[in-house]
This record gives structure tokens, C-alpha cells and sequence, in this order.
DNA sequence: ACCTGAACACCGTTCAAGT
DNA sequence: ACCTGAACACCGTTCAAGT
């Protein structure tokens, strides 16, 4: 008989290792079923736990959607930076386009996230911090408009309003396309998608660059 | 003792009565706690019958919420009209403009019957009188495009891709708004609420009108 | 034809009890 | 400190049974 030496069950979390494989549990769910197919329940049972072990980790299930969210405007921000480093040098339009482009793009890669993300009335009362992870993509934008009027490339008026332009177009054409509301056969493709996100901010920016 | 006449009792619901019944209860459910707080026993106690006999009249709870979504859409739809016929003599970027403006107007003011129309996922395969309702309120927008197209007064161009723009511009700007993501302060009362959809649709109209 | 009541498989959430 | 199991109040959905 071997000397049985304690050790930790490879299907036991301690030290907040439940918190993390709950919320990839939760994202997986996300991924196969949808807004719908989330549940504290099945997160739980995906980490092979009990259903009501989770409470010890998460308020309720409003902070859980919230804490995947917030993953969520993380790797949004770092697709939106992604996006800019190729093409450090190019105008403020340019970017502008670019990091567009890159938006529509990530809800077209990730739906159940941008949906997460976005879901409203999904997370009843958001906390700070997803709050703040939702500023900072935010922020990504609002720079380089700030950038775009400084250098005058960009018509003067309200940061806020010139960053609410761009992002309301580029996100309503998100939502379109993920919801299959877009007159099919206007986006098959990748390049098709590139194309219409780029046309569709291109016409915006010419307004913005305006007068 | 009186005569018993046979009578129908005010809760009882023949003649598919009950459908419609179903639907307003929804509604009501949807007006009080969103799309959380919609379900089908809800609805069918609201409207005083067993939790089964929703099943009579509607598949499922997807069909019931689908009924509810087409309901919206007309009222969506009268409403981009009722927008227009208060510029009946205006360009056809005036009459955009209205329409953008009503768009984002019905978003805030019902924003319940707005999440549920553009829920997405809420309905899993949407039957094709809620797509009908659907293009009919896409059917506004592409007509007025047509006709600024036709008369010179926009750019030449894809009427789809043209109403894509304008559509997503709003339509963006109406879910940020009721998922409360645009910087407060900036949107306080109902006349900014106009004056930011006047200013964004304007920045875009430019480009449409645009070279 | 239309509705009811019981039943089933799922939820979210709480709480005493275990280690 | 962290997890389990039972329990409760809710769901959506089905089906035999009633009128």
C-alpha cells in the first residue's frame, strides 16, 4: 500500500479558482446556447460543482452575466488597439475607420459576447467595474477623436458628440447584422463585411470632417 | 327567483379571444419588468385562464413574444409615418431627419416593445408575418431613400447600403440611449434628446448628399 | 373546440448542515 | 472558509381529462 499523500482534488477549487471556471464555464454555455442558454446552474454542473456553490463566489446570476461581461469589454478594447497598431501612422479618419471596421467585426466574431456585453436590460444594476471596463473601450474612441480635432482633421464641437456619432453608427450596424436584420446578400463574406463597415463610416466621416 | 339566462362570463375567453387577451397581458408584463418579467403563466393568470391554455392559441413562448414583436413593429412603423407627415412639403434630408428622429423618439418612449422587436436571440426562429412587419418599417426608410436618390438630392449608390447607413446610425443611437451608454448629461430632456438625433443624422446626411 | 389540473424537467435562491 | 443537499417558488411544456 502506497503512502497516501494529501493532496487536492484536480475537481476541487479553492483559493477563488471556482470564481474563473465559472465564468469560463458560463462562456462556454454563451457559445452553444446563447443569452439563453446561460445558467448558474449548468455553469456550475460544467465546473463540477453543486448548484449552489457558485454563491459563494457571485451575488446571483446578474453577477456572473456581469463578470463575463466585463471579460468581454476587455477583449473588445484589445481588438479595438489591435486594430489601430496597423496603422500607427494613418489619419485620424483612417484609424477612425479602422478601429470601425475592427468593432463590427468583433460582434460579428464573438455575438454572444457583444450580445452580453450590451444586453441592457440583461444585468439589472451594472457594477463599477463593468462599468469602467465599458469606459475604457470607450475611451479608445473618444481619444482619437479628441486627436482628430486637436489636429483639425476633424470638424471642432463636443468630444462626446462626434464619439457618439461613430460609435452609434458603428454599433447599430453590429446589432443589425448580428440580429440578420441586414437585407441578405449585402454581407456574405468577410470582405463584403470590410467593405459595407468601411463605406457605411466612410460616408459618416465625411460629415465629420465636414464644412 | 329570476330567469337564469345563459350567458358568457366576462373571463371567459371564446372566439380566439383569448389570443388577443394574451397579448396585452404580455405587454403589460413587458411594461412592468421588461423582458425579465414576461413569461407565459404570467400572462395567462393576468388574463384569468390555467397556465396550459396559452398553448391553444400560441406554439410557444417564442410565439407569443413574436406576436407582441409585430405589434410593435406597426406601432413603429405608424409612428415614422406620423414623423413625416409633419414635413409632407420638406427635402427629402429634412423628411430623413424626421424619420430618425421618430425612431429614436419611439426607442425612448417605449423601449420595452423597441428591446422586444430588436431582441435578436429573444425569438428563436421569427415566423414570417414578424418579418412582413418587419420590412414594412424598413420599407419607410428605403422609400425615402429612393426618392432622394431619384431627385439628385443623395448621392448615387445602392439604395440598400444608403439605408444601411442611416438605419444603423439611428438604430445604434436609440439602444445606446436606452441601455443607457451615452455619457450623461448629454441627453437630459426631450428637446437635447432631439437636438443630438437632429445633430448626428445631419453629420451622416452630409456625406449622403455628399460630392 | 377550448380549457383545467397534474405532472415533468428545468430554473434562481436560500439555508441548515457538513468538512 | 468553502461546499453540499434539501427545500421553495418560480418557469416552459405536455397530456390526459373534463365541458
Amino acid at each position: 500500500m502506497a503512502i497516501r499523500v494529501p493532496r487536492k482534488k484536480a475537481d476541487s477549487y479553492q483559493h477563488g479558482d471556482l470564481r474563473h471556471a465559472l465564468i469560463q464555464a458560463g462562456l462556454k454555455l454563451l457559445g452553444e446556447g446563447g443569452v439563453r442558454g446561460l445558467s448558474l446552474r449548468g455553469a456550475a454542473e460544467l465546473a463540477g460543482v453543486s448548484h449552489a456553490a457558485p454563491y459563494r463566489h457571485f451575488k446571483d446570476k446578474d453577477a456572473l452575466v456581469a463578470a463575463i461581461a466585463e471579460e468581454g469589454f476587455r477583449l473588445l478594447t484589445a481588438r479595438l488597439r489591435q486594430e489601430l497598431e496597423g496603422c500607427p501612422d494613418g489619419t485620424v479618419i483612417a484609424r477612425l475607420q479602422a478601429a470601425g471596421i475592427g468593432y463590427v467585426a468583433f460582434a460579428v466574431d464573438h455575438p454572444a459576447y457583444f450580445r452580453v456585453i450590451f444586453a441592457g436590460e440583461l444585468v439589472a444594476e451594472p457594477p463599477p467595474s463593468l462599468k469602467a471596463a465599458g469606459q475604457e473601450s470607450y475611451g479608445v474612441l473618444r481619444d482619437l477623436i479628441v486627436q482628430g480635432i486637436d489636429s483639425g482633421q476633424l470638424r471642432a464641437g463636443d468630444p462626446d458628440e462626434l464619439s457618439l456619432a461613430t460609435w452609434s453608427l458603428v454599433h447599430g450596424l453590429a446589432m443589425l447584422i448580428i440580429d440578420r436584420r441586414v437585407p441578405p446578400g449585402l454581407i456574405d463574406d468577410q470582405a463584403k463585411l470590410r467593405q459595407i463597415s468601411a463605406g457605411l463610416t466612410q460616408l459618416l466621416l465625411e460629415g465629420l470632417a465636414g464644412r
